[in-house]
DNA sequence: AACTATGCATGATACGTTTCACAACAACAA
DNA sequence: TTGTTGTTGTGAAACGTATCATGCATAGTT
């Protein structure tokens, strides 16, 4: 270690008196004789050597890093998700490299490739893009969305969702239904919480209404919608299906305001569960999406060499879980 | 590209026509002729070139990515954090590696080391090993906690923010204050909102008193300590300063089952205003820590060339925020 | 003892960049 | 014309590693 810099394994190779291409072996469990590799491995730690994986980058072609590119990590979904994501990578022996996009489709499709100027192995993209462009030149998993007949989904199963949100509702007692929904425009996985819900209901001969906003239209037109739906003091329906546990809360506060009490005067169910993967008791009753075997599929099916028989969408089983705003007890 | 693989320099510069060092230059910034760059450029964009960042590593030893150690990103403190760390590194072209330590000293000293084996520019820990060991070749900031001497720390202004806390529930009219903490048993700069605390009020001359858990100690011994100044449905206390937003919720909670309100009866205020970052409305009133600023400082410290006249602590400016938790309107 | 098979250390080569010394050339002054 | 200065293209060298073809021992077989 002549220079001030770190390092090399030539340097191990010099201290421990043997050649340089048995010091890569050593770090590589390739076959190496006991005494030598005691020899190389005692000059390493006196060296402080580490290996320099930009070098071994170059030469391989692999990096050992995986890119997950993020709407946001605020909300408390995409946080537990990337926690998940991060520990089973870390399992595996690789680094997780984070982009956040904020919903904004141009930096999505800037960020898969930053991604691609090989700097990782393999990209996790949750992506609200339509016209999104994916190399096929690097693994690529996409959570939730649909991207490309080639580009493997990893989804929780929101049709069956939307059926057993219905079918608990039922049975709870319920026998007027509502699916509420907020959320991009994006036609996304989930559309299918709401086709579920009205299979269900259709199959059952519920009655049944669904109201799907934008974003962009914020939470008023709910308000409105429900109110409208107040005859003397008495909502119309008696059960509702949420499409994510945020909204839930939001309608529950909503209600109140309108002189309606959950679940009292009427059942509510979201979709998430986050808080249970959290420590923590759901804040209300709801379709609780398996996070951390989400984010276990995603890397397995990312790392994974064999893509070939592969079904294009994955998809992960739901569970209901109870949590104060359905008449069960838990 | 004869290869299945990526195009390199030299197919540009055959492609091109030029040599492969103005291949080079073009692609940072060196002084080319219009003429030759423009083939070059002309050349990279038929080929599909992108910049192979080992290989550059390799060479300059710059990676244009930063490590962010936390011990996670559920809390929603950390993960807005994490959010604001990876925009402001984002801004300045690096990128984020993120680690998660789940609290863990091992862990911690583990993931440093790896970010050390050369394969970032520069890392941003939040970290609980009292022992951490900083290799001193790559430039290291810490978020609130005390490493080494030379280990810069950005933090809150957490003894100010006690005196602020306890100032304000003065002037809110309160007259026999608590603090309330439970935390890690590491002494961390949340120390000082204790002492910030204790000095305002022996310096105003007002009554008070304190109470400090650890995290494995539990909830339940500030119920046994707040039933027990509970005399006659009224407690000994009218405001309390407690160390987090979450431990204030926990405590409203809890004060409720035995029958004391907040704001009507005691008057509590937290400290972090994370939820204010989110775009929500505080669910308590708070002291606020300036996360994006926080962040930024960070980011600026580290890659920052000139660390020669750095203050050891950097400490920034918290605010309050009325939040339902006390008495004076927004 | 002679031969083969096996295990393992060796050192050169290549990965795709950046950088540097040098050459080529143009512009300009004397 | 000659010499000087400045600009810009060139190609070789080096960054630190993985890998591969050699070759040398030793063990195993007949």
């Amino acid at each position: 270690m002549r220079r001030g810099s770190a390092p090399t394994m030539k340097d191990v190779a010099r201290e421990a008196g043997v050649a340089l291409g048995t010091v890569s072996k050593v770090f590589n469990n390739g076959s190496v004789g006991k005494e030598y590799r005691q020899r190389v491995l005692a000059a390493a730690e006196q060296l402080g050597y580490q290996v320099n994986n930009y070098a071994r980058g170059l030469k391989t072609n692999r990096t050992y890093a995986v890119a997950v590119v993020l709407p946001n990590i605020i909300n408390s979904f995409f946080s537990v998700l990337a926690q998940n994501l991060c520990q089973a990578l870390t399992k595996r022996g690789y680094r997780m490299f984070l982009s956040i996009t904020d919903f904004d489709p141009e930096a999505e499709q800037r960020y898969i490739h930053m991604a691609q100027q090989n700097q990782v192995d393999g990209i996790i993209g949750l992506t609200y893009n339509p016209e999104l462009q994916v190399a096929d030149n690097i693994p690529f998993v996409s959570f939730d969305r649909y991207v490309s007949p080639d580009v493997p989904c990893v989804a929780s199963d929101n049709f069956g969702g939307g059926q057993l949100a219905a079918k608990k509702l039922v049975e709870l007692g319920c026998e007027r239904l509502l699916f509420l929904r907020i959320g991009s425009t994006v036609a996304g996985e989930s559309d299918k919480r709401r086709n579920g819900f009205k299979s269900f209901c259709r199959v059952a001969k519920v009655e049944h209404d669904t109201l799907c906003l934008c974003d962009s239209d914020g939470y008023e037109p709910f308000r409105t919608f429900l109110q409208a739906h107040i005859h003397q003091g008495k909502l119309d329906y008696d059960g509702i299906f949420c499409c994510t546990d945020v909204l839930t809360l939001e309608i529950q506060k909503m209600l109140g305001e309108l002189g309606v009490r959950a679940p009292e005067d009427v059942q509510l169910i979201g979709f998430d569960g986050t808080a249970i993967h959290m420590g923590r008791a759901p804040e209300c009753s709801t379709i609780v999406q398996p996070i951390p075997l989400l984010a276990e599929t995603c890397v397995d099916i990312l790392l994974n060499e064999d893509k070939s028989d592969l079904p294009s969408l994955i998809c992960l089983p739901v569970s209901y879980a109870p949590g104060g705003t359905t008449r069960d007890k838990a």
